[in-house]
DNA sequence: CCTTCTCAAAACCGTCCGGTGTAGTTTTCT
DNA sequence: AGAAAACTACACCGGACGGTTTTGAGAAGG
């Protein structure tokens, strides 16, 4: 990305972005000074510029990394839940109840994506493209595939897989984000589940295979 | 609200929300200057401050007011096409269509939503509630109302028309909101009209009445 | 012990913003 | 007409911010 090449211990660059995901998190990007950042990291502001070239570089930065590293949970998450599933309703509620907790916990993966949110008409395309090319998309190929794999066993109708892993994020998920605001507003657990469960068994009835419907 | 009374000249007045919607909505709370606000509304910055205290209860006023004006506009929206509905499909997909629009389209209404929810964990608890009820809550609870209207005509199945009136939103309008985020990024209309379509259908398999579905 | 070099801490700069004060002008009401 | 209320124009303040320059501490080398 556009920062300033290689430069400056690793470990400093670490905490930069480290402290850099939480304060723009916690703030969002105007709010966030790279006072802050550079005092929350434990270094002073010149070594932040020593790193990266100016604030928004840093913030999209910051972005980009955060959003593959969520994609990547997501993808843990598939793996745990829907791999080798044998109750498939069980494996659906948990996997959706566990990426409610992923995505919105407020401590450092999900708050960054709120103030992105927030910025995005202030987001260079090629950038915002990126963004969503390593986590949403990224995410909702990866459930489409899973899905596949399960009309494969005969445990989902095959037909339009991506439109499933769409309207599965929907009914599971998208209501909690929104109704939290991504994280902003703290939502109850039991809250997160019963929204999971019915979002399954609607998932369940557009698109169970009729014998295990 | 928590305005400077009823003091100043109503037209004024009218002149200040309609540019500080435009101007909030635009550029977000933060990046939001009372000076531009001011020269866009066609007034003295004095004048601002005669008729609202403060940046912040200038934005919550404007906000409350506008939840409350876009939540009256869906209503008629539902009254026009789910009132006296022949061809349900048809309906939905109308009234689903024209929504979106209504909401994400750049110009007045919806912008100010987008700036709304990025600043969410900066609003009062008590003016994010109210935001809630005179928005979002009141069109789900209005779109469940005729739903009930629906079912009771044998053209929906009438368990839980509260559920049915969120898997609605979620399968026909938040998947536009989400990939348009809330209109900052153009949607091309022909992909509403298809999300639409898909996401009617969806939801008449979930709560169409078997001899209608 | 003294010089030199490096890098980060801290001070600093120009700019912008929210909000106020003031003095004078326009509108509205009686 | 005249007073009261509202508006305009403009300067100003304190403070914060992004980014740059200066300063100082400490290690390396002679």
């Amino acid at each position: 990305m556009a920062t300033t090449g290689g430069a400056g211990r690793p470990e400093k660059r670490k905490a930069i972005t480290r402290a850099a995901t939480a304060v723009f998190g916690r703030e969002g990007y105007v709010r966030a000074s790279m006072d802050a950042i550079a005092a929350e990291a434990g270094v002073s502001k010149r070594t932040v510029y020593n790193h990266f070239a100016d604030k928004e570089t840093l913030f999209l930065s910051v972005a980009l990394r955060n959003s593959a590293e969520l994609a990547d949970g997501i993808r843990e998450l598939m793996a745990k839940h829907l791999d080798k599933v044998v109750d498939l309703r069980r494996g659906l509620v948990d996997f959706a109840v566990e990426r409610a907790h992923t995505v919105l916990a407020a401590g450092d993966h999900g708050a960054l994506g709120r103030a992105i949110r927030a910025e995005v008409a202030n987001i260079p395309a090629d950038v915002l493209e990126a963004w969503l090319e390593a986590g949403p998309v990224a995410t909702r190929r990866d459930l489409a595939a899973h899905f596949e794999a399960l009309a494969g066993r005969g445990l989902l109708t095959e037909a339009d897989p991506e439109l499933a892993a769409e309207q599965f994020t929907l009914l599971t998920f998208q209501g909690i984000a929104e109704r939290s605001f991504w994280g902003a507003v703290p939502m109850a657990g039991a809250e997160v589940e019963r929204t999971a469960e019915r979002g399954v068994d609607a998932f369940l009835r557009l698109h169970g295979a009729p014998a295990a419907g």
